[in-house]
DNA sequence: GACTGTATTCGCATCTGATGCAGATCTACA
DNA sequence: TGTAGATCTGCATCAGATGCGAATACAGTC
């Protein structure tokens, strides 16, 4: 037998098929909480790891603490926005044209590439719109000790 | 005034400029200790963050849960071996020519690339020689939940 | 060389994302 | 409808990382 059809997992499939965000296991959490009340957060990571086991879903880690989840599963890349943390699907032309050296002796499986920058929306937007935390503002965080 | 010369800053410094691992904030305190008992830990995160903030030291995740620093702040891109976890540099010819559509509205600050696969010395050894433990064999581990 | 202001170190508490565990619950099938 | 076993859930626990404040050490001044 695969796996049981339950209401959890037909709601998380839903959710993460009707998204294009790659949300974070706690932003579909917050989602599925609102539509289902009482739902755990053990479940939600539960199942978005059953599901990654099973090829059904991409995970990543794009560096901003938490593990992101994608329903896309083709052969694409990703724009992450600096500022926003917000993350796009791309398919860059050329991509799959890299090569790796034959000197390296390494049998590449898949290939990762992440433009990081600045989305449009955030490029107009004056700053106090901007809702969500930059993953790079860290740098100037820290920059700030050390004055003397 | 820049930073102070001290012992612990300069055996760090000394550390990541020894190695091609791309090691993590654990790793670099084990050696440290070795070499200068009764370093703490703290110090090491707080000394790799400093570097990374003045841009002496490029830090990544790739997604084995702790960040990875790297002294090499050369545009170059990476190799993850998905069974021994070693990084590797790596200058793939064609990278800095990928461009990203003008219709995602999206201005490029820089670009990762992660080409992930198996390193010679992986495909070659038998499989018990291999001393870390693989980033991706959690896929292994999850999916033996749910067998009816 | 001794003095002093402040940057740094260090231990400990704390935080976040994630996983282990086990009892309660539910699904799928006979 | 009954049952075996998969799933859900709450709670404990873990790992990597950061906040904080007292103790310490560096780098100039006298
Ligand atoms: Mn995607
Ligand atoms: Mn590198
Ligand atoms: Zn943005
Ligand atoms: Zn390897």
């Amino acid at each position: 037998m695969g796996l049981k059809v339950t209401p959890q997992r037909q709601l998380l499939f839903r959710l993460l098929h009707d998204t294009s965000t790659h949300p974070t296991a706690d932003a579909l959490f917050e989602l599925a909480s609102s539509q289902m009340p009482g739902i755990s957060l053990r479940t939600v990571y539960q199942t978005l790891t059953d599901l990654a086991a099973m090829g059904e879903l991409q995970s990543f880690d794009f560096g901003s603490g938490a593990t992101r989840f994608d329903p896309n599963v083709d052969a694409h890349h990703h724009l992450l926005c600096t500022t926003c943390g917000d993350v796009a699907d791309i398919y860059a032309e050329g991509a799959d044209r890299l090569r790796v050296d034959d000197q390296h002796d390494f049998v590449v499986a898949s290939t990762d590439i992440v433009f990081r920058g600045e989305c449009g929306a955030c490029r107009n937007a004056p700053a106090a719109d901007r809702s969500r935390i930059s993953t790079s503002s860290s740098t100037i965080e820290t920059a700030t000790r050390s004055q003397s």
